[in-house]
DNA sequence: CATCTAACTGGTACCGATATCAAGACACCG
DNA sequence: CGGTGTCTTGATATCGGTACCAGTTAGATG
C-alpha cells in the first residue's frame, strides 16, 4: 500500500485494484452490482492482503448495528443454581442461528443491560424471566424488540418462545396414573411462570381422575430442597406415592432422602424430573424426566428477534417437550 | 428538538443547550474538561430526552471496538457434553469484569469466530483450549491479543489463565494415600492439557510413595465413559481400590458401575471427581471433587485480554483450586 | 448508422462522534 | 496598563464505509 499508516481500508484496496472505493464495497458485498471480473479481482486482492471491514464504519453509514444483545443471569444465585445447562444450550442456539445471518451476539447480564452498546442493538433477547415477570418490565425502557425465553401469559407485550411446560406436565400425570398412583405431589414454584404452567398441566390432567396433587412449594431449585420437601412430607405424615420435580436436582434430592429414609425408588414412590440432565441420566437410579430442546429455542429466539427488528409479525410459539422414561 | 429525524445525536442535544457539539461530546464523557455548570445542563438534557450514544460513531472516531470477543464451543460434542457449567461461569465472571469499565463482550462460536465483527474485537479470550491445542492455532490468524483458559504449557505464545490442575492433581493423591489406598486409577484424557496437568500432579505424588497409577484415557467425559471403564477394569482384572476421575459425570458414572457391579463406595474404593458440581454433591452417596474457582476466572481472563490490548506487560497465571471431601 | 437500453462505474455527500488547534474570557502580576 | 497564564469553548477535519444520482460503455434494435 501506498500510506500504510494502520490497518488497509477500502480506499487503500481501491488504490491497488485501480478502482473507486464504492465499487470496492460492492464487490465485497453480497447483493452489489458489480461485473464479475471486477468482483474477484477485489475479492482476491482483498484476501490476499488480509483486508478488513471495518464495522463500525458500516454500522454508523447502515444506521443499524447488526447486534442482537442477549440478556442472562450467570451469577449464581438461590434461585438459579449454576449447573443449569440451559442458558448454554439456547445461547449456543441464538449463536448458531445469528452467524448464518452475520449478525453479532452481545452477551450481557442484567446489571450491564443499560450500556450504550446494548441499547444500540437491533433487539434483544431475554433468558429466563423471572418470578412474576418484574425482569421483564425492568428492560421495556430500553425500547427495543425483545424475545423472552420462558412461559408466554395472556397480557403479555413481548414475543415469548418456550417449550411447552403443559404438555410436560401433562405427560408426568398420565405417566403417573398409568402406574396407578394415586397419591402425587408437585415440587417447585408455582410463582415462576413456566412452573406454574407446568402444575396446570399436571393438575388438569389429573383432575380428570378426580385426583388433587399435593403441591410444594420450595425454592431454592437445589438438591437440599428435594430432601427437605421429602423429609417434610414424612413428618407431617403427608401420603404419597409419586413426586413430579421441576428440575433434575430437586428430583435427584427427593431420591436420595426417600432412599436414605427407607423407601424405595421407584416400587414405592415414582420420581420424575425436568430438564432432562445428562447427570439425571447417570444417577442412581436413572432418572426419568422432562426433555426440552434448547438448541431449536435458541434458533427460533433468533429468529423471532430479527424479524421483530425487521418489523415482520410475530407470534408468540411453543416448542415440543417429551417425557424421557428411565428407571424412576 | 428542531429537525426530529431518527433519534437524537449529539448536534440536536448541542442545540438544545445552546453550545457546541464537542462541548457536549466532553459534558458526557468521564474526563472531558468543561465548566461543572455547563456539564450538569447538558447531562440533565441528556437523561430528560433520552440521549443515547451512537456506539458505531464512537468507535469509528477511536478507532477501537470497545469489544472482547469470547469464543466459547455450546454446541455439545462428544468430548463435552453441555452440562458443563464452566462457561457459564467464566462468562459470568468476564461480563462483570468488562462491563465494569464499559466494555462489550461479543460471544461467538469456534465457526463464527472469523466474522467482521470478531476481527475488529480490541482482544479475544477463548475458554477451552481442546486437546492439542489445534483450536489455540486456528484463531492466530485473527492477529488479535489472545488470552486461553485451560493449562499453560512451554511454547506458548498467548496468555493462559487456569486453575491449578497439578495441585488438585497432587490433593487427590494426597487424600489417595491418607486413606491408605495403593492402587490408584486415573481416568480422563492426558491428551487434553489440563488434564494431562491433573495426571501429572497425581502421579508426582504417588511416585513418592512408589506407587504408579494405572491411567485409562477414556473420551467421551461422561457417565457412560465411566461405567465403560470400571466394566473394563474389572473384566482385565486390574486391581484398584481408587479413582480419579477427570470430572464429576465419570466419577459418578465409575460410582454407578462399581455399586451394580456389588462394590462398595467408599469402602472397597475410594472415588473423587472433578468440578465440584452441584450435581456431584447431590448424588448418592454425595461426592468428593475438585473444586475450581471459574468466576474468579473470568475476571482474571477479562482483566489480561484488556491488559494485552492495552500493550502492557501480562504473565499467565493459575488460580488455586481445593479438594471437596465429600463421602466418596 | 443512429438510438436506446441495460449494465457497470464513479463523484460527492453523508452517518455521528472526537482530536486538534486556536481563540475568547478572565484574573493576576509587575 | 500591557503581558502572561489558566480555564473554557468552538470551527474544522476526520474516522471508513455506503446511498444517491449521474455518467460511461457495450450491445441490441430499428
Amino acid at each position: 500500500m501506498a500510506h500504510a499508516a494502520g490497518p488497509m481500508t477500502m480506499a487503500d484496496l481501491a488504490e491497488l485494484a485501480g478502482v473507486s472505493k464504492i465499487t470496492v464495497s460492492r464487490a465485497l458485498s453480497e447483493n452489489g452490482i458489480v461485473s464479475a471480473g471486477t468482483r474477484e479481482k477485489v475479492r482476491a486482492l482483498a484476501a490476499e492482503h488480509g483486508y478488513k471491514l471495518n464495522v463500525s464504519a458500516r454500522n454508523l453509514r447502515l444506521r443499524q448495528s447488526h447486534t442482537i444483545a442477549v440478556i442472562v443471569e450467570m451469577t449464581p444465585s438461590l434461585n438459579r443454581p449454576m449447573s443449569d445447562p440451559y442458558p448454554l444450550e439456547l445461547l449456543g442456539g441464538i449463536a448458531q442461528e445469528l452467524a448464518t445471518v452475520n449478525y453479532s451476539v452481545l452477551l450481557t447480564t442484567r446489571q450491564g443491560a443499560f450500556a450504550p452498546a446494548v441499547r444500540a442493538a437491533d433487539a434483544m433477547i431475554l433468558l429466563g424471566q423471572g418470578a412474576k415477570q418484574q425482569a421483564v418490565h425492568m428492560f421495556d425502557r430500553l425500547r427495543l424488540p425483545m424475545v423472552v425465553w420462558g412461559a408466554p401469559s395472556p397480557g403479555d407485550q413481548h414475543v415469548v418462545v418456550g417449550s411447552d411446560n403443559r404438555v410436560g406436565g401433562v405427560n408426568v400425570a398420565e405417566r403417573f396414573i398409568s402406574l396407578g398412583r394415586r397419591h402425587p405431589v408437585f415440587l417447585g414454584d408455582t410463582d415462576h411462570p413456566e412452573m406454574a404452567e407446568r402444575h396446570a398441566g399436571f393438575a388438569d390432567f389429573l383432575k380428570l381422575r378426580g385426583i388433587v396433587p399435593v403441591v410444594v412449594n420450595h425454592k431454592p431449585f437445589t438438591a437440599e430442597s428435594g430432601i427437605e420437601t421429602v423429609q417434610f412430607l414424612i413428618r407431617e405424615k403427608i401420603r404419597f406415592d409419586a413426586i413430579f420435580a421441576c428440575n433434575d436436582l430437586l428430583a435427584m434430592g427427593a431420591i436420595r432422602a426417600l432412599i436414605e429414609l427407607g423407601h424405595r425408588v421407584p416400587e414405592d414412590v415414582s420420581v420424575v424430573g425436568y430438564d432432562d440432565t445428562p447427570l439425571g441420566a447417570a444417577f442412581i437410579p436413572p432418572l426419568s424426566s422432562v426433555h426440552q430442546n434448547w438448541h431449536d429455542g435458541g434458533i427460533l429466539l433468533a429468529r423471532k428477534a430479527l424479524a421483530l427488528f425487521r418489523g415482520e409479525p410475530v407470534k408468540s410459539e411453543t416448542l415440543p417437550s417429551r417425557l424421557v422414561l428411565r428407571a424412576t
